[in-house]
RNA sequence: GGCGCCAUAGCCAAGUGGUAAGGCAGAGGUCUGCAAAACCUCCAUUCCCCAGUUCAAAUCUGGGUGGCGCCUCCA
């Protein structure tokens, strides 16, 4: 698999650290208030990563984080009167809705900032041994100055980040880009002890010290959104390769943003609809798509159009899935192998799906031979498909769907008796050319949101 | 100011040197009692503009134009 690699800003075959595993971190959500729908992009993103990889033989460990002790978490808490660790086991609850919702996977471990305290006391500990973090009366700092390869990973040049364009009120701190790794507790606020004081960790060292914990010195990906390479990236590594002396992440993969009116969609500017919300107009699974329909590096711009017509591509794949199993249910016999042509033939597209997500997860070109392929499966259901043939359809089928996370519930099954009942009569008013009154039983269920198809199999129904 | 990204049909979006995937929307047809779903056919002589390199460019180079992002909490 190629990936492109911030680092060195260039698609690179992905070595891994141990032959066939792949070692992941993924920043997660600060847990103040639900995510929103630009925080979804990398979610998505990575989660076809990991699917990726798995499907492909890796072994695969995938770590994201939850962020439960920041200022926001305070504030949020505050406001509402209560404690930050009431917000964040609120707010991680939400978090498993949305994600879920979006199919994407639980990650292997999850840890909290909160419960790796030790870790990051220790972390910080060992900088400041080596001098590359100092104690101010506020806290702890990063000295930035010390390593010399701070600006790496966003190519920035050394001089310009030390320099700082920001005006820093702190006059503790020896340059303005240091940054903090432990901040002493103010009045009211949660703390834990520390060598330096009572007080919480800074946002960038939770990072290094969950991904040391959890996965070693060295990670193989680490990913996250393109507005966390500076600084919180930019500061892990330097973290972490102070601490360790060894490189902290032999690859970054950054996402695009999501903007809205062509503009970023970000909490700060306001300008952003909650995943929730979203979901309740389009459904989670077209965001999922719609999200999938473009390159994960690219601009994606999110509008009411264009999830519409997400929502309309998967229908087309929710038919496709849907008419397979009907068709097998009321298949005459059950018992055919799977048919080795279509075996041969479907696997073709199989093969250019994996080839387009090995070229740095192309996921939009990967769908593009997915709707190839559903044509194909269509064309060989209309041609009456034998069993053994649809047999092979639907494992080709459910492969890429799974791949891409898509379509993960199954279909709703059976009906309540009196909606039954109605469909029996209409079949019984058909049956005597009384078309007005099967017209009325179709339109009236139609009204409550079942769909129903005529086939030469029998009645078939959908919710819509 | 520094660093970077993007521009392909009505809309979304792949393709990065060999003659424009896919989806949505639209038109016509097949099937159907009518529908629905599905299938078939059509829907960019052309890829923001200009110049250049090449037998060959949406793809490479130079110059424009327009839009976006990071440099500050942010996926």
């Amino acid at each position: 698999m190629r990936v492109f690699n911030t680092l060195t800003r260039q698609k690179e075959e992905f070595v891994p650290l141990k032959e066939n595993r792949a070692l992941i971190y993924c920043c997660g959500p600060t847990v103040y208030n639900l995510i929103h729908v630009g925080n979804a992009r990398p979610m998505i993103a990575f989660d076809v990563l990991r699917r990726h990889l798995l499907a492909q033989g890796w072994q695969v460990t995938f770590v994201q984080n939850f962020t439960d002790i920041d200022d926001k978490v305070i504030r949020r808490a505050q406001e509402e009167g209560t404690c930050y660790d009431a917000v964040a086991a609120r707010y991680i609850e939400e978090y498993y809705t949305d994600a879920r919702g979006l199919n994407v996977m639980d990650a292997d471990i999850a840890p909290k900032a909160t419960e790796n305290i030790p870790a990051i006391i220790s972390l910080v500990a060992r900088l400041v041994d080596r001098e590359f973090a100092y104690e101010t009366r506020d806290g702890v700092y990063f000295r930035v100055g010390r390593f010399a390869e701070y600006g790496k990973l966003s190519h920035q040049p050394m001089e310009d980040l030390l320099s700082g364009a920001r005006v820093d009120t702190n006059e503790d701190k020896e340059a303005p880009a240091d940054f903090a790794l432990w901040k002493r507790a103010k009045e009211g606020e949660p703390f834990w002890p520390s060598p330096w004081g009572d007080g919480r960790p800074g946002w960038h060292i939770e990072c290094s010290a969950m991904a040391g914990r959890h996965l070693g010195s060295t990670i193989d990906i680490h990913c996250g959104g393109q507005d966390l390479i500076f600084p919180h990236h930019e500061n892990e590594i330097a973290q972490s390769e102070a601490a360790f002396g060894c490189a902290f992440a032999r690859y970054w993969m950054h996402n695009g943003f999501l903007s809205i009116d062509n503009q970023k969609m970000s909490k700060s500017l306001g300008n952003f609809f909650t995943v929730r919300e979203a979901a309740k107009a389009y459904g989670y699974e077209a965001i999922r798509l719609f999200m999938l329909g473009a390159h994960y590096r690219s601009p994606l711009n999110y509008s009411e159009e264009s999830l519409n017509q997400a929502a309309a591509s998967l229908k087309r794949l929710t038919a496709t899935r849907d008419n397979l199993s009907f068709l097998m249910e009321h298949a005459q016999d059950k018992n055919g192998a799977p048919d080795p042509a279509v075996e041969q033939a479907l696997a073709a597209y199989r093969v250019r799906f994996d080839e387009a997500l090995d070229d740095d997860l192309n996921t939009a070109d990967a769908i593009g031979t997915l709707f190839e392929m559903v044509r194909d499966i269509n064309t060989r259901l209309q041609a009456n498909a034998s069993f053994g043939q649809m047999l092979v359809c639907q494992s080709a089928l459910r492969g890429m769907l799974d791949v891409l996370g898509l379509l993960q519930t199954s279909q709703v099954t059976g009906l309540e008796d009196e909606i039954e009942a109605l469909i029996e009569r209409r079949q019984q008013a058909r049956a005597a050319k009384n078309f007005q009154e099967s017209d009325r039983i179709r339109d009236e269920l139609k009204s409550r949101g079942i769909v129903l198809e005529d086939t030469p199999q029998g009645v078939k129904w959908r919710r819509e």
